[in-house]
DNA sequence: TTGAAAGCGCTACCAA
DNA sequence: TTGGTAGCGCTTTCAA
């Protein structure tokens, strides 16, 4: 089998010079019209594509951008990351980018854990999704790999985020829309900054209204968001007198948590008790009630990461914006 | 800030030729163990990595291995492919290697779906997880792109799965072992093989000891092995009288839908009706009763596949063997 | 608008 | 056991 077709059999092909044929691959520098299609026709035939390596050691740069994930986030059943992955792929194919995948432990040990792309200068920049030990991302800043953050925030380096603030709004905007005064709130997860921004613009709301949520009603859970914290701190907001007629609370796995708490409780919902969540995970519509949520769109969280990431790279923007927000919408079903 | 360090740089730190670390960066060629050791001590004071892309375009090796992947198998929630993924890229890092990991979707079209580094040659080898579209499979080929499946078979390609008749077999067994004799089977996915031989091992272990099981309980829906399926046809089982006492599902997700058919239908578990599944997922722990199941170990099986690839690359082994196996393992828990 | 030529950092061959 | 050197396929000045 003769072997792939190089840069000179194209230009060999289309009687122009190796110089022309890479401009012409790079849609860069004026070639005539008529020149160009002539390169990209042969180009065509031949089926040439342009290696990676060689261009790589040409142009300084490796066309890679490195994923980061702890590794129980990519783990976990809920697919979140997974699309947010799946949306940095998507972008990265569209900008003719590879992703390289990596997951880190946590606690993580910089010198056994860092990825390989990292000690290797293999990518041109990284996409962190999700918490991260910060020793990662100072080892990051320190080899001056370019990095954008999705659903986290270090420092003051450039991240994207859903729109926390405009989602925790809407729940309480909802909940009085329906009538509810007494709310509460419960979050878990207290070094997540998202949650927080959840929390407070949720209780900004409440306040402005005029039906602030008293303090014994907001529980911050000291675990991890998910299901059975949701069900074990539950009892913190329902074994009260009196109890909120309506929880927002800071994501699905939590609200899943509280709605096995309420039903073991017999509390009928959303009568007794009403619920909403965030992130509008897979198993949302499935619960019993289908439960209101903001709906968090994670492969556009990883599709902005990674653009934004790229222009950097290109040089297309002068700076990477410091905070950029997805958009989230609000989703009402029968829980609430 | 210095640009990073070159074989030049090692090479003139060692006061050896570059020849020489080259050799001893690839633990090649015969070195004098003192020349060795200076010329590591220069790489690692002067924190040299080699660069993936030089290191490609001379040796015509790019380091990289694809990791092929169905969209709606990374999306599930099941974390089964996130698995074997997770095992293939811990398996590559021993070994130096990248993973670039590449969804597809289904159907595939060959045209606008293949997979960046299939057209860009970009890899050494791919790894296929799970069930693919044959096209995809009939491009590697015809690029002489070497791949192994895992969790799949096709033609007489090289593939790594669970050992599906021994964790059939198992089953079976633990069934008689129990005092069962009248036994059923759901399956689903008439398409993929593993179902397949989990059947027909565990119908013929049964048949074995005297205890063949009727064609009218051996139910194999034509859907996805979802718990949905599971439980929409768990009434072809559950409804018929007589009824068997001992239900094995060909996975998880299928068991899971029986047992909520069963608690539906009023029956105690196992008492009435014992049921087993296969692949042992997060939820068969949690399951109402916890699930009997076989487990596989998805990590061992993206190692193992990436391990051949990478053995069949290097030229270590001759051929890579068309058929490996990972153990499985009976799992007993209360449903059975 | 096009071409010539100098590397990019490494591997692998051949000599010494 | 070590070194010299010719590429690998491309990008990128610089000239023409």
């Amino acid at each position: 089998m003769a072997s792939r077709p190089t840069i000179s059999d194209v230009a060999e092909a289309s009687r122009v010079s190796i110089s022309t044929v890479s401009l012409v691959m790079n849609g860069k520098g004026p070639v005539a019209d008529a020149t160009r299609q002539r390169v990209l026709a042969a180009a065509d035939r031949l089926g040439y594509a342009p290696s990676r390596s060689a261009r790589g050691l040409a142009a300084r740069r490796t066309g890679n951008i490195g994923f980061v994930l702890r590794e129980d986030h990519f783990r976990q059943s809920e697919p979140f990351y997974t699309r947010v992955f799946l949306g940095a792929e998507f972008e990265a194919r569209r900008r003719g980018l590879y992703v390289l995948l990596s997951t880190v432990p946590d606690p993580y040990d910089p010198a056994r854990h860092a990825p390989r792309f990292l000690t290797e200068h293999s990518v041109d920049g990284v996409v962190v999704a999700g918490g991260v030990d910060a020793t990662l991302l100072e080892q990051l800043r320190a080899r001056s790999i370019p990095f954008v953050l999705a659903d986290y925030a270090w420092d003051d380096s450039p991240t994207v985020s859903a729109d926390n603030r405009s989602g925790g709004r809407a729940v309480a905007d909802h909940f009085v829309a329906q009538g509810h005064t007494r709310v509460g709130y419960l979050g878990a997860d207290p070094e997540h900054p998202s949650p927080a921004e959840r929390r407070d613009a949720y209780l900004g709301a409440m306040a402005e209204v005029g039906h602030p949520v008293p303090d014994g009603w907001v529980v911050t859970a000291d675990g991890p968001s998910d299901r059975q914290t949701g069900a074990l701190n539950a009892g913190l907001l329902l074994d009260r007198a009196p109890r909120p007629t309506a929880v927002f609370c800071a994501n699905d796995a939590l609200a899943l948590g509280l709605l096995d708490a309420a039903s073991e409780r017999g509390l009928a919902i959303p009568d007794d008790l009403a619920v909403a969540g965030f992130d509008d995970v897979d198993g949302a519509a499935l619960a019993k009630p289908p439960l209101t949520t903001v709906r968090i769109h994670k492969e556009t969280l990883g599709e902005t990461a990674l653009g934004l990431l790229a222009e950097g790279l290109t040089g297309a923007v002068e700076e990477i914006p410091p905070r950029t927000l997805v958009p989230t919408e609000l989703v009402v079903r029968a829980s609430a």
